[in-house]
DNA sequence: GACTGGCACTCTGACTATTTGAGTGCCAAG
DNA sequence: CTTGGCACTCAAATAGTCAGAGTGCCAGTC
């Protein structure tokens, strides 16, 4: 059905479409690629990729163009993620390498995802569901009045006021503070709602209720702590070069970007972070995007991967080298994280 | 020169051209607006406005348009800000009395001010200069390694992890703790440098290394704390009804978002909360945003701001308005700062 | 002296051919 | 199966025309 030959033309079009964005005949085609046979042949291979869905005539008498489903192809099946160069390599390590906290990360991240894909850039912050607890502060600013902090392992911080029904005293907060420590440091968040709930028990029942206070409020720390999906995104100037359908093209982006619920689902489910998740046009869950690719990946570490990075795009972008760029920052993403 | 019939016919340009985006002439302007004269009594004054440089002809035979000094003109003497209703003050209040941290006011203002002005919004997260040291804590990840967190009084929490040249005990460590503590908190950020200083020689010397490297790394923490300017932008989106030409009015505008630095010059020095700063077109200090203006104010408490909010529009946009809601959010936000 | 109606003039933008050329589909021959 | 040839199509570019909104200026009026 469809031979070995009109799949090098499927992916002869993609390619020349992608470079210059233009609808491509048969002729410039054989100019372009050396196809070996003629623009003839060309043309009823042509008329065969189209039979069967992989590209389209904008209207009768262009050139073609390739359907979502000629990219998905093209990408399953007749392109090879690109790999960087060297330069391009160290270039990302060093700039990543520079890094001083968590948050410096993702924002490097995102900026270095942006520049060398020069699309949009969406990076989600480390999923907190499998970090620990690493430390929990609690500090007395009045006898009415504490301070929770919540540090944990990836280096998030969580803090909270608490106001207190009565007075507490000092001997009580160290008491408080030790406790707590010991029993939840190195628990995973998940687990650590409930050795919170055993911790209360401990105490002398005049205390309860003091005690109580504090330690719904750190309840609450802990469940905001997990449930926020923070994201950061860059790069939006890249949408410049989308073309010139502004309204139709554009605006659906920037107004996806500005919600963030929306880009988590474009993102989707963090995968391994040598598995690239491509959605192209209409595949995404977003009917205004039709026009929009994402490529993404998870990252975190070696075997399991905390979070998704990705870059969204016009369904004509280049594949090869986009995945490329993303599956290499990922990567080195990952194992900035894992050492620190 | 200018008498007071020419400055209206200024005004009713300004207003017009900002409803409709098209040079309008004398005809429409006596149609639209009763100035009670005629269109030719209008001609005669717009020849005169045009002389002065308040407004211009984009071709010869084509209606005016305010140039950047008729908009400041306009600005200055000819318009009185805008008010909000009572709904949409009531609005705010319970938008922004949502928030659960200073973050969070800072992302719900952004959200807030875009919608409202249909503009870019940028917010300055609070400047620290003026915050003081609300806690010190020390906490033993192993004997060689230690958190160190420094949260300030405005709720900002900044974290290091200091390798140490050598082993440290329980004991050390919670003496620095104290001694930190009683020392540094209450203290403004910009004081506490040199405190920490004194802090340091108070120890054996035997220990001095150690506190010499806890100490040194504080302190950096003290200064990114207080250097660091971080903005948070939002209604992107809202570029999109800058007008068709996306090359000079849009592309700009999102590569100038990307650039943290180049917003916070655009902001200019924060104003006191009741002061609004406008620059218009050419007025601001980058030559690619010639076709945008700000307005900007700051905000923080009553008497003295602690950082700048603002929006970046297009020139003809509506100024009574975007100034009317950019001074009311920042009202609002010093007044939800003011209470936390 | 300031305002107005009238008039000639200008220029853009919209509209309508007209043309050009890239590209197609199909067919008959190699 | 491939290819050259040919008639056909349609978008985009070019050119020409026209209407209308707007201007500047002048002479007359209050």
């Amino acid at each position: 059905m469809l031979d070995e030959r009109k799949l090098d033309v499927l992916r002869a079009i993609v390619e020349d479409y992608v470079a210059t964005h233009e609808p491509v005949g048969s002729k410039t085609l054989v100019d372009r690629h050396n196809l070996g046979v003629s623009p003839a042949t060309v043309r009823n291979d042509m008329a065969a990729l189209e039979e069967e869905g992989y590209i389209t005539q904008p209207h009768t008498s262009a050139g073609r163009i390739p359907t979502d489903a000629g990219y998905r192809l093209f990408v399953d099946k007749l392109s090879t993620v690109k790999t960087l160069s060297a330069a391009e390599k160290k270039a990302i390590t060093s700039f990543l390498g520079g890094a001083v906290d968590l948050d410096d990360v993702v924002r490097r991240t995102v900026r270095l995802l942006a520049q060398i894909t020069r699309q949009v850039a969406i990076v989600q912050y480390p999923s907190l569901n499998r970090s620990s607890v690493r430390h929990i502060e609690v500090v007395t600013m009045s006898p009415r009045r504490l301070l929770l902090v919540l540090i944990t392992s990836n280096g998030r911080v969580e803090q909270r006021i608490v106001e207190l029904p009565k007075d507490i005293d000092e001997q009580l907060v160290a008491d408080l503070r030790s406790r707590l420590n010991t029993a939840m440091v190195g628990q995973r968040l998940t687990e650590a709602a409930t050795s919170l709930a055993t911790v209360a028990d401990n105490f002398a029942p005049d205390d309860r209720s003091l005690v109580a206070a504090i330690v719904t409020t750190l309840l609450e720390a802990f469940t905001d702590e997990m449930g926020e999906q923070r994201i950061a995104v860059g790069g939006a100037a890249n949408l410049t070069r989308y073309g010139d359908d502004f309204e139709r093209n554009v605006k659906p982006v920037l107004e996806a970007l500005e919600e963030h619920v929306i880009l988590l689902k474009l993102l989707g489910e963090a995968t391994h972070p040598q598995t690239l998740t491509v959605r192209i046009g209409h595949e995404n869950p977003y009917e205004e995007l039709a026009t929009t690719s994402v490529v993404a990946t998870g990252y975190g570490s070696k075997s399991e991967s905390l979070a998704t990075l990705g870059i969204v795009g016009p369904t004509h972008m280049d594949y090869p080298s986009t995945m490329g760029a993303v599956r290499a920052v990922a990567r080195y993403v990952s194992q900035i994280l894992a050492e620190s």
